[in-house]
DNA sequence: TTGATTTACGCAAACGATTGCATTCTGATT
DNA sequence: AATCAGAATGCAATCGTTTGCGTAAATCAA
């Protein structure tokens, strides 16, 4: 690979010379036939600048991390990480950096040593991190590197980004309330805290008893959906909707529903929780929050190059958008009839 | 960030004392107690290399860059891509490395200059590149510059690793006509040669006439599948078979002909083809053909590797797997009739 | 005792860029 | 003629490592 040190002897000036017109410096002033001759040595030996040496000197790699951190043994799995990818690598590419990914293994709150060479070595120019586990140890590394750094999720941090999940909560509940329910059942998760308090705000809000709603709980899987929404079903018989805290348990949930006989949703309804590719073909298409990931890998981008610029801004909180599809529908007249009647 | 002067300093050695020593040189000899007193001396500041200087004098930078490239506007968007990742980077942090993506816009067959940049400026201890579309530009300029390489899909390269399309059309065919299967439509895709080869040699094989068989073309979408669907069974009523060229289009077809009163596969079998995720939880699951992409990820590394080491390993070519679930049974009884009554 | 080895370590030159501080040159001004 | 300003360019230090080679001290063989 040719360096400078060819270029300036081609062009028959002295490497600082080479190097401060290749960069552009405005600063200085040269003759306009020297420039010549150092661009057109520069491209006829396709000289490209070594990162290294360039990093060494001016303490910039140009290089950013996604760090979604591995936790069980699923890496970035999930398609959310990979929307998010996706618009973190477009923006990155546009301003001129590159991105590495790293799904760091946490065992007991300890990093491993690869792992840490990457943030100590100097490897990085900035960082996005998914924080919707705990991430504390990797967040005390990075503060004690002072890499600009912009925080994807719950843990609070003065950079960062996440969606409203109060908000989401409240979505579902009041949509279905909305459509006339009473009788609603919960497929929850653990350590989806903000979710449910929307929803118990929304039950609260419309005097619904937060607690008296019937709930069980799924683990993410269509399978754990299919096998709550039968306990619900079962012990309560006469539920209208469900409110499954994913859509991979609200597609477990209808079929299973479906195969115990109920139409979805002529006699219960059930509505999801993050708008899934798959989830708008699915039959009947579900009824869904969409939490804008699209938008986020930009957004974050975005908040990064603000921070690696000195700059502070201010934290971002997404409102999730309820998305009505035809899992969701009017409570059944005959739910009616115990009010009617009794 | 404390340099390797600071460490050697505190440990009362020179700084190529400690930079032997932490770095574990069998070759020289040194005393344990000097030994000691350097690693005591890096651990207590919490020495990391700097991995610019590092990469400078060893011109190796431990990263290695997945390239994706982006021909339309969609990055690596698809699932395909994601599990190809995850498997390189599992298997990239395990040998010591960090894996950096990048998704080029290939525009007429020019770079842009932040790519090259990438390229050209020795970020790169090797590569992973899917080469499934056109990358010939990309290729040129990789072997300009002696990174090793290796190429994921179709693209004639002496280190690449990829599954046997035709193996995958022969398997989906021949799973039909196993079942009894002779009137069997196509929904096809532009550009997928190799796996309308394999069915046509699978047609061959068994006495079927190739060129006779319906055929419709799709995009990959569901909703193209649905339309071809609908073409083939107005145009062929007949038809007691489907193959789709991907799950996608088989689950748009499905559903189309579920609409159209079709039952499947009581009345008609479906086969896609790429085995995704949802396609085991769709109604009914999918009979399709798995390209083991979980493997890739790590085969591909695994041979980078090897090519880095300046062995010359064989090109790897997968054999997909048939997988039988319940869109696909046996002709129905009727479909004989014109057989035997005729 | 002397010369040859071995052991344990340090000196200093790379690697390829950037950049502060000269230095040279050309006119213009006094 | 001397001075000076500014334009155009070069010198050399620097970034933090690695590594070839040199060297002092200790050990050993004869």
């Amino acid at each position: 690979m040719a360096t400078i040190r060819d270029v300036a002897s081609r062009a028959n000036v002295s490497v600082s010379t080479a190097s401060r017109i290749l960069s552009n410096s405005t600063k200085e002033k040269y003759a306009a036939e020297t420039r010549q001759r150092v661009q057109r040595a520069s491209a006829e030996l396709g000289y490209r600048p070594n990162f290294a040496a360039r990093a060494l000197v001016s303490g910039k790699t140009r290089i950013i991390a996604a760090i979604f951190p591995r936790y069980y043994d699923s890496p970035f799995t999930a398609l959310a990480s990979l929307q998010i990818l996706a618009g973190i690598e477009d923006y990155c590419s546009d301003s001129g950096h590159h991105l590495l990914v790293s799904s760091p293994k946490v065992v007991d709150g300890a990093l491993d040593g690869h792992f840490v060479d990457l943030l100590s070595g100097g490897y990085l120019d900035g960082i996005v991190i998914d924080g919707h586990f705990n991430i504390l140890p990797i967040m005390e590394l990075i503060a004690g590197l002072q890499i600009p750094l912009v925080v994807l999720g719950t843990h609070p941090y003065r950079h960062h980004l996440r969606s409203d999940g109060r908000l989401g909560g409240r979505l579902m509940l009041e949509h279905l309330i909305d459509l006339g329910h009473r009788r609603i059942g919960l497929i929850a998760v653990r350590d989806i805290e903000e979710r449910l308090r929307g929803i118990e705000q929304a039950a609260e809000k419309h005097g619904l008893d937060f607690g008296g709603l019937p709930c069980e709980l799924g683990n993410f899987s269509a399978e754990s959906g299919a096998a709550a929404a039968e306990r619900l079903i079962r012990a309560h018989p006469d539920l209208t909707a469900i409110v499954a805290f994913n859509d991979r348990m609200a597609m477990g949930a209808i079929r299973r529903l479906q195969s115990l006989g109920y139409a979805v949703p002529q006699q219960i309804s059930v509505v999801g929780h993050d708008d899934l590719p798959r989830s708008r073909d699915f039959s009947p298409p579900l009824t869904t929050i969409n939490h804008r990931l699209s938008e986020w890998g930009g957004l974050a981008m975005n908040m990064l190059l603000q921070v690696m610029r000195g700059e502070s801004p201010e934290a971002i909180v997404l409102m999730p958008k309820l998305v009505i599809r035809e899992s969701s529908g009017a409570v059944p007249e005959a739910a009616h009839l115990p009010y009617c009647v009794g």
